[in-house]
DNA sequence: GAGCACTGC
């Protein structure tokens, strides 16, 4: 079959012009403009791969590999050679590859090795309209880059409409290209006032489409995995109710992460002949997954969004207000097929004088530290944290918030002068006291364990609390199977299932007899393998990464993994307050938090919970909690509070 | 005694 002929392709003479007299120009591609294919291939028959390779980034993996596949069968060379990708665990490139996609954050990790990224003559950020935090970083970097580097090295930039001035403007007033894309028009149809529920707002609105508007499939986003049950189920109870032969079938199917990827699947078969397809989805749908069919989208305006406060060095997961980028992309998927409909359940003056034009940028929603990391090792002398040019400046309060955690865990010493363990930490794709972590477990002899524990937690295995708590675990001790990290806590618990796992032979059976997610245990497993041979690669002396299950007998404590954790999570600490169960931070803010109660930390004979812990994440839900939890002791905190009274902040940066 | 949107190295 012929392919329909790309609006990019009309355009590829100015682009290839615009690009050659300037070092950056913004390109805003509508959907279906096919500039993440097209991009790569004018540029490649303009004899751009010649002098280096292209590289485009893109900010989801699935993205990363779908592209470069089509690209590789649009000029007809296998994928691998010629077109290939780069993503986390799997390279698919060769020496001869020049047209290279890639996750923003494979981009970020050669930078590391290669900070002039010497082997691309152009660079195309896609999507860099969501800004991703790594997209955002990767901006920052180009701009000194272009400066910088002596070659000719062209970059390219995608964007919404909304934001492309914003962007020319931050290099300094760089071209701007429009390109069509092939969306259908949408008619917006807004609500008069803000509904008070809005699950029955959305109820009301899909019956109604049902009942009056001719076939077509309904997208419904909503915030949240409750939202969405409550509305499959009055959805399917209300269409039942409906009388006979009144209008077509139906089928609702709910759309969201925690989904198995079997459920997830099932969105992308048609609807059958004469049936309409209610698709209740979180934001899951706005970017990540296409559903085919759709030419009505139920917008209820919201969004779950999780955020950083740099004051309280805690999260939070908020339902806020969704800004017009995003109102903007829900609509346009109705238009994907033929002519469709947004029901906007606000008002237009809503939309116009309270929606943000776009979505804070997730580098103003996060913690920093790993970012602020990256960009002290790439040891640009000229770098001054706090003066590092961002298109969004995150707030100074976040910048300094990483500077001291990256001080409290060695990372950086008191003049803010990245050290050795710094450079380590940053080679390693994990969170800063994560990597701290694993380089003092290597110091102590427990590199193995602590491998295991940073590998299940950056693959945020959960474990559902299956019995086990303390009358019943009394009652009958064979009745858990599952450990519970001898009363140490979540880490040590994490650590015993992965060993656990390791004795069953890694069965996948064993993961689903427990309740853990098998994909997730299967992505710690490739993460300690990866893990394990950057750390062997970078540690000076010797590195014990195979399971020592039986030697570790002897250690019944966990003394040494314990002790890693502590130096690790010094950023972490929590002192017990007298009395009672409840905790304060050790740190430059204090905070009053409690143990999360899905923690399997225990309680001593006398209902006390150990004197110092660290923990993994503060989360404000209904009340500030410490999640995951560690047991450490009083002579292994005592240095870093010494580290932490002689901290001072005007000399970190 | 609580409950989690989505990505990525």
């Amino acid at each position: 079959m012929e392919a329909p002929v790309l609006p990019i392709l009309e355009f590829q003479d100015k682009i290839a012009e615009t690009v050659e007299e300037n070092p950056v120009v913004v390109i805003i591609g509508e959907t279906g403009s096919g500039k993440s294919t097209q991009l790569s291939q004018i540029l490649h028959r303009r004899g751009y791969t010649r002098s280096g390779a292209i590289a485009i980034t893109q900010p989801r993996r699935v993205a990363a590999v779908t592209v470069a596949r089509r690209v590789a069968s649009e000029l007809g060379v296998p994928l691998g050679e010629e077109v290939g990708y780069a993503i986390r665990f799997e390279d698919r490139t060769s020496n001869r590859t020049c047209i290279k996609y890639l996750t923003d954050g494979c981009l970020l990790r050669e930078s590391l090795s290669n900070p002039e990224l010497n082997q691309y003559s152009v660079i195309i950020l896609d999507e860099a309209h969501e800004r991703s935090l790594n997209t955002d970083i990767l901006l920052g970097l180009m701009k000194r880059l272009i400066k910088r580097r002596s070659s000719n090295l062209k970059v390219l930039i995608t964007s919404a409409t909304l934001d492309g001035v914003k962007v020319s403007r931050f290099f300094s007033g760089c071209p701007v290209l429009n390109v069509p894309g092939t969306l259908f028009p949408v008619e917006k149809l807004y609500s008069t006032e803000r509904p008070t529920n809005y699950v029955e707002s959305c109820l009301k609105t899909a019956l109604d489409i049902h009942v009056r508007e001719p076939p077509g499939d309904v997208l419904i986003f909503m915030t949240g995995q409750d939202d969405i049950d409550k509305m499959v189920s009055k959805l399917e109870e209300r269409i039942q109710n409906l009388e006979e032969g009144s209008c077509i079938d139906a089928i609702v199917l709910p759309l969201h992460g925690s989904l198995p990827p079997e459920m997830q699947i099932r969105v992308f078969s048609p609807a059958p002949p004469n049936c309409r397809r209610f698709i209740v989805a979180t934001n899951i749908a706005e970017t990540s997954l296409t559903v085919d069919g759709i030419v009505y989208v139920i917008d209820s305006g919201f969004v779950k969004q999780r955020q950083y406060n740099p004051s309280t060095g805690m999260y939070s997961l908020d339902v806020v207000q969704i800004s017009r980028v995003q109102a903007d992309q829900r609509a346009g998927r109705a238009g994907r097929t033929r002519p469709g409909k947004c029901y906007r359940l606000y008002p237009k003056t809503i939309y116009n004088e309270e929606f943000l034009d776009a979505t804070i940028p997730e580098i103003q929603r996060s913690s920093l530290a790993g970012s602020v990391l990256h960009l002290k090792s790439l040891s640009l002398s000229d770098i001054d944290i706090l003066k590092f040019d961002f298109l969004d400046p995150p707030s100074r309060e976040s910048l300094e918030d990483a500077l001291r955690q990256l001080y409290l865990i060695d990372a950086i010493d008191e003049n803010g002068e990245i050290t050795d363990i710094g450079k380590s930490m940053a080679e390693l794709p994990l969170e800063p006291s994560l990597a701290r972590t694993l380089l003092e477990a290597n110091e102590l002899g427990c590199l193995s364990q602590a491998l295991t524990v940073t590998a299940m937690l950056s693959a945020e295995v959960s474990i559902h609390p299956t019995r086990s708590k303390n009358k019943e675990k009394k009652r009958k001790q064979s009745f858990s199977r599952i450990p519970d990290g001898s009363g140490w806590g979540d880490h040590i618990q994490l650590l015993q299932v992965f060993e656990s796992w390791h004795l069953a032979d890694y069965d996948p059976n064993w993961c689903t007899d427990n309740e853990l997610h098998v994909r997730s245990m299967k992505f710690s497993k490739d993460v300690r393998k990866q893990l394990s041979q950057i750390i062997q690669k970078i540690a000076k002396g010797s590195t014990d990464v195979e399971f020592g299950v039986r030697q570790r007998k002897s250690d019944k404590d966990y003394q040494k993994i314990r002790r890693a954790l502590c130096k690790g999570y010094g950023n972490q600490l929590a002192e017990r307050m007298l009395h009672h169960n409840g905790y304060h931070t050790l740190g430059y803010r204090s905070q009053l938090v409690q143990v999360h109660p899905s923690s399997v930390l225990e309680a001593d004979e006398d209902g006390q919970l150990p004197d110092y812990v660290v923990y993994h994440e503060l989360i404000y839900t209904s009340r500030p909690f410490m999640r995951s939890v560690c047991a450490v002791e009083m002579p292994w905190v005592q240095p870093i509070l010494k580290k932490l009274e002689k901290m001072n902040i005007h000399k970190l940066r």
